[in-house]
Parts: C-alpha cells; sequence; structure tokens
RNA sequence: GCGCCCGUAGCUCAGUGGAUAGAGCGCUGGCCUCCGGAGCCAGGUGCGUAGGUUCGAUUCCUACCGGGCGUACCA
C-alpha cells in the first residue's frame, strides 16, 4: 500500500474508533456512520487532510455539527497516525495537521522501487480489455483514431500500473459493406489507372491513398487482373491493398508508441460461424423478429430508442449482428471488464451494445465504453479543415511528421474525452516554453543534468538525513511525489488519462519552483545529500509518469 | 421532434455536494557573479439563464437558451 492511502486508512479508522468511544460513553447518538469524506483540502491553511463527518452526522446524533466535531477530537486518539494537531473549522470540518515525518518514509521508497514506482496491486490481477482505434482499414489514420490511440494506450498504461492485467486490442473492420465498397472503389481506380474510363462510385472512397495503394498494386501484378472476372478481381484487390492498409496503421500506430496484443479479424466471425451462432441463441431467447424480409434484435427491451436490424433482407448480417458476436466473444475470453474507445459519434450505438451485452447473457455493467469529442485542427488561428468523404484529412503520420510523437500523444491526452478537442498545430511544435510538453521533459533534463553536474554517486538512502529537508518548497515536492500511486488508481478506475498528464505538469512545476528556491549542490554536504535524493526521486517519479504517457523522458533537450 | 455530450478568466481547458473556483496561452512588471532562463515570482473582471433538492449547489434534479453529434436493412 502506497504511504498517502496507508496514512489515510489510519486516520480513518481513528475517526470510526474515536465515535464509537463517544457513543459508548453516551456523548453521541447514531446508529451508524455514514460514508464520510476524508480528504486532502485545498486550502493548505485548512490541514493535511479534513473530513465532513460531523456535519454529516447532525440529523442522527440530533447536535449541531461543531459539537459532534468536539466529541471527535476529544476522543481522537493521534497515536500511530502522524496527526500532529487537530482543529474544528467553520460550519464543522475538522481539520487533520500531521507532522513531516510520513513525508520522509516516502523518499527511500520511490528510489528503492525505482521504475516500480507509482504501481500497485489495487487491480488483483483482473483481467481488462481495451479495444480503442479499431480503424476502418480502408484508408489511412485520422484525428479521432490518433486521440483514440494516446487515450487507450494510456488508459492502458495506467490499468497496468494499478495492478490489472490488460489486453490491448484493435478490431479489423476487415468485412462487410464498406469492404464490398472498398473493392468497387479500388476496382474502379484499377481500370482507370489501366486506361479504361469508367465513372468512379458516388459512395466509394475518394481519397488520394487509395490511388497510390492501387498505384503499387499495379506495380506488381500489373495488368494481370484486366481479363478477370469481376467478383474475382475485386477479390484479389480487396486482398492486396487491405494487407497494404493493414501495414501502414500498423506502422503508424507503433511509431505513434502504440503495439497490440491482439489483432482481432471481423472476417473471423463470419468464417468460424460465431455470428450465426449469436443470432440464433438471441432468436431462441426471443429476442429477434422478423420485419419485411430482415431479422431485427429488440433493443428497445433494453431501453434503446428503436430495434436494430442484425441480418438485413439480402441476408448478410449487418456491422451490428458481427458487434454483438464479437462482444460475447470478449466475455468468453474472461474479461472480467470490457473497455471501448468510440468516437461521440458512434454514441447511438451504446445502449444497443449494452443491451447485446445483456441479452447473450453478461452483465452490461462490465461493458464501460469512453466516447470521445471530435478534434478539430488548428493552424496559425484558422481551423484546418477536413472532409472524410473527398478524402482530404490530416493524417497520424502527417501529424507526428508535423509535431512529433511526444507532442501529438500529450496534446490528445491532456482534455477530457468529454471535450470538444482544439489541437493548436503551432503551439504543438513550438519549441519553446508555450509549450506544455517541453515543459514536463525540461524538467527530467534538468534534474539528469543536477546529477551529473554533483559529479558523485548518491548517498545510499540509510547515511540520509531527510529531517533536513523543511523548506516549503521541498515538503510539497515530496508530498506530489507520495501522490503518484493513489493518482494513478484514481485515473485508472475512473478511466480518465488525463489527469495523469495534469499531475505531470504540476509535478514539473513543483520541481522547477523547488529548484529556484533550493540550491541542490549545496557547500553544506549533510543538505547536498538530502537533496540529491529527492532530486533523484523527483527523476524517478517524473521518468515513470512520462513513460505512462508514452512519452521519453529525455537526459538532455 | 427525440436522445447523448458540452457551456467555468480575453482564448484553450481543469476541478469539487462544502470553508477564499484553478492551470496553460496571451498581456504587464520583476528574478541568474550560483546546479540548464525551454525556468521562477507577482498582477484578474469568470461557473449560460431561471427554478428545485440540501445545513451547504459551480457540482445533483427540472425547464429554458446556445454549440456539437446522433436519430440508415452505413460503420
Amino acid at each position: 500500500m502506497s504511504i498517502v492511502s496507508n496514512v489515510r486508512e489510519k486516520i480513518r479508522l481513528q475517526i470510526e474508533k474515536a465515535l464509537e468511544e463517544a457513543r459508548a460513553k453516551g456523548a453521541l447518538t447514531f446508529e451508524s456512520i455514514p460514508n464520510f469524506v476524508l480528504e486532502v483540502p485545498r486550502e493548505k491553511a485548512h490541514g493535511d487532510f479534513a473530513t465532513n463527518i460531523a456535519m454529516l452526522l447532525t440529523k442522527q446524533a440530533k447536535l449541531p455539527p461543531r459539537v459532534i466535531a468536539e466529541h471527535l477530537v476529544a476522543n481522537f486518539s493521534k497515536e500511530a497516525t502522524w496527526v500532529d494537531r487537530i482543529e474544528i473549522a467553520g460550519p464543522g470540518f475538522i481539520n487533520f495537521y500531521l507532522g513531516t515525518g510520513w513525508l520522509y518514509a516516502v523518499l527511500p521508497k520511490v528510489i528503492k522501487e525505482d521504475t516500480a514506482y507509482g504501481n500497485s496491486t489495487y487491480g488483483n490481477g483482473e483481467k481488462v480489455q481495451v479495444e480503442f482505434v479499431s480503424a476502418n482499414p480502408t484508408g489511412l489514420l485520422h484525428m479521432g483514431n490518433a486521440r483514440g490511440a494516446a487515450l487507450g494506450d494510456t488508459l492502458s498504461n495506467l490499468l497496468e500500473a494499478a495492478g490489472f492485467d490488460v489486453t490491448r486490442e484493435f478490431y479489423i473492420n476487415d468485412a462487410g459493406n464498406q469492404i464490398e465498397n472498398f473493392g468497387k472503389s479500388l476496382e474502379a481506380r484499377y481500370l482507370q489507372l489501366m486506361g479504361e474510363d469508367i465513372p468512379f462510385p458516388e459512395e466509394g472512397y475518394h481519397g488520394e491513398d487509395i490511388i497510390t495503394t492501387v498505384k503499387n498494386i499495379i506495380a506488381e501484378v500489373g495488368d494481370k487482373y484486366l481479363p478477370m472476372d469481376s467478383a474475382l478481381r475485386r477479390e484479389f484487390l480487396i486482398q492486396k491493398a487491405l494487407e497494404e492498409k493493414l501495414g501502414a496503421i500498423r506502422n503508424d500506430l507503433a511509431r505513434f508508441g502504440v503495439e497490440y496484443d491482439v489483432w482481432f479479424s471481423e472476417q473471423t466471425l463470419h468464417d468460424s460461424g460465431a455470428i450465426a451462432q449469436t443470432i440464433k441463441e438471441l432468436q431462441e431467447k426471443g429476442y429477434i423478429y422478423e420485419k419485411e424480409g430482415a431479422l431485427w434484435f429488440k433493443s428497445t427491451l433494453f431501453g434503446d430508442e428503436k430495434d436494430e436490424v442484425v441480418v438485413r433482407s439480402n441476408g448478410i448480417p449487418t456491422y451490428f449482428a458481427a458487434d454483438i458476436a464479437y462482444h460475447k466473444n470478449k466475455f468468453e475470453r474472461g474479461f472480467q471488464k470490457v473497455i471501448n474507445i468510440w468516437g461521440a459519434d458512434h454514441h447511438g450505438h451504446v445502449a444497443r451494445m449494452k443491451g447485446a451485452v445483456k441479452a447473450v447473457g453478461y452483465d452490461p455493467d462490465r461493458l464501460h465504453v469512453i466516447l470521445m469529442q471530435l478534434v478539430r485542427l488548428f493552424r496559425g488561428g484558422e481551423i484546418v479543415r477536413m472532409s472524410k468523404r473527398s478524402g482530404q484529412y490530416v493524417t497520424l503520420s502527417e501529424l507526428m511528421d508535423e509535431v512529433g510523437k511526444d507532442a501529438a500523444r500529450y496534446f490528445f491526452v491532456m482534455r477530457s474525452p468529454d471535450s470538444h478537442l482544439d489541437f493548436d498545430l503551432d503551439l504543438a511544435k513550438a519549441e519553446s516554453s508555450e509549450n506544455p510538453v517541453y515543459y514536463v521533459q525540461y524538467a527530467h533534463a534538468r534534474i539528469n543534468s543536477i546529477l551529473k553536474a554533483s559529479g558523485t554517486e548518491l548517498p545510499p538512502v540509510e547515511n540520509v538525513d531527510f529531517t533536513l529537508l523543511k523548506e516549503e518548497a521541498e515538503l510539497e515536492l515530496i508530498r506530489k511525489i507520495a501522490d503518484l500511486p493513489e493518482e494513478i488508481v484514481g485515473a485508472a478506475v475512473n478511466m480518465e488519462p488525463h489527469r495523469i498528464a495534469r499531475y505531470a505538469h504540476d509535478l514539473a512545476s513543483l520541481f522547477h519552483s523547488f529548484y529556484n528556491s533550493c540550491r541542490v549542490l549545496t557547500e553544506e554536504e549533510e543538505l547536498r545529500k538530502a537533496r540529491l535524493c529527492l532530486v533523484d526521486a523527483a527523476r524517478i517519479t517524473l521518468r515513470n509518469v512520462l513513460h505512462l504517457l508514452g512519452l521519453s523522458a529525455p537526459e538532455r533537450m
């Protein structure tokens, strides 16, 4: 358990004991202790921890909150809690002020745990799957995919650090309508490039990248497909093109720092009969009806607005049918929790997907869908116009060329998925102070520079007197360092990776403040040793956080 | 029309059922004979509107206003 959680739990326990004691003495009456908050107050003047328990007990105890607080304090045993003094404030808050002793225990722990610092066993090895990006393999990765990639990968890192057993998965939509359409587009481009004057399908993929793909295929096979039957020709073209497109997607994601554990093909669900079987199961359970020649899933039974087609009147299952089979498959593989990261334009899909999960026999609360709002790019203060239809959009690969991997990942993760993201390209590529990515990395580089300048090995922590660290800036920095394990768990279980980006920035900020007010390489030998250890702990913490975000931790910039 | 998300400082965004609502950018003024000035310190008019629940609401609920998205036998 982390030191902060440990301290918190001890105080919580003593609060409960104090209340029971007060009741035993007849000072207080209450049925049960309500679920109270023991939080770090916003204001430092309000102590290290504060609780609202006295206000919550007013009804049960039939006493004013401050009176309840007094009884609690009178019965509170400070032993083994690090609590130095207690004050009652405001409408009835009880503020706990801690001594600094517990903070000094943090530094040796960080240095000892090193790359593992921040990790915890909170998740108990529970199996969690995170499915993200899952872009159509008919094109290149765009900004929405990029945001999903950064969010999904960072969230996966956080879950792992919090002790979950994480599987990162990419669902390949290599079947269905859009592949049909893809085939038609490829064929049209192929024939056009071979000199035939034929129209391009209106609903086809207009992007330039498809022409390039077909050119590459022609370079390999020439006119071999020309005399072929159209169906066979499309099949060949699709196969070749998918190979290329998936390869490109895989490369771009790898360059973005994202490595998947599983690439799951939709086509395999068709081939194995899993989809047919799932539909049959739903039919047997009475969740399917026929209308106008199509099979419909009764998603309205599960709170959806309207029912949804699973098999079209032409006999071909819809994407939704495949998705049901896919999610059934996920749970069959033993994932306790399944997390999907989708663009907000898919939000209408959430209710029926959860309904479907329930229909195939699993608790829909085990499926979590993170909806992320769309991304707008700005360059020179102007919106960069994009159109998927015309195939004109900035790709992930181009973004990395322009602003670099680190800046791109940080910008995508620093906002809540709920917020519409305005991505300022000029800011992201600025190699200057206004760029928040550099701010954090600079702190890390600066630390390494100090350690190098110290010219000595770090002293063994047993020989260091940490109580010499008494400056406000030092204590605040240690406090922040101590928070990492709880920050990781909080960001992971709430599925809010942007919290950790913020933490990184706050930590860097406290380090910079410390640097400006305390000289590390001072003449005072013992103080110098203590500060070197503090700096090293800050280095470890910053580096670990940067890695969680998928960013490099440069030693020089 | 109905459904989901959002409305917080000039701009981009954090944040919480509580005690004085924050950060970055931009703007102004300071700070290195010294460990990296890509840094530090100081400076502020803001929770869309109106009700409700509560000891307490920016946070929860309702209505309204404004923006985004969805509402296909597309994915």
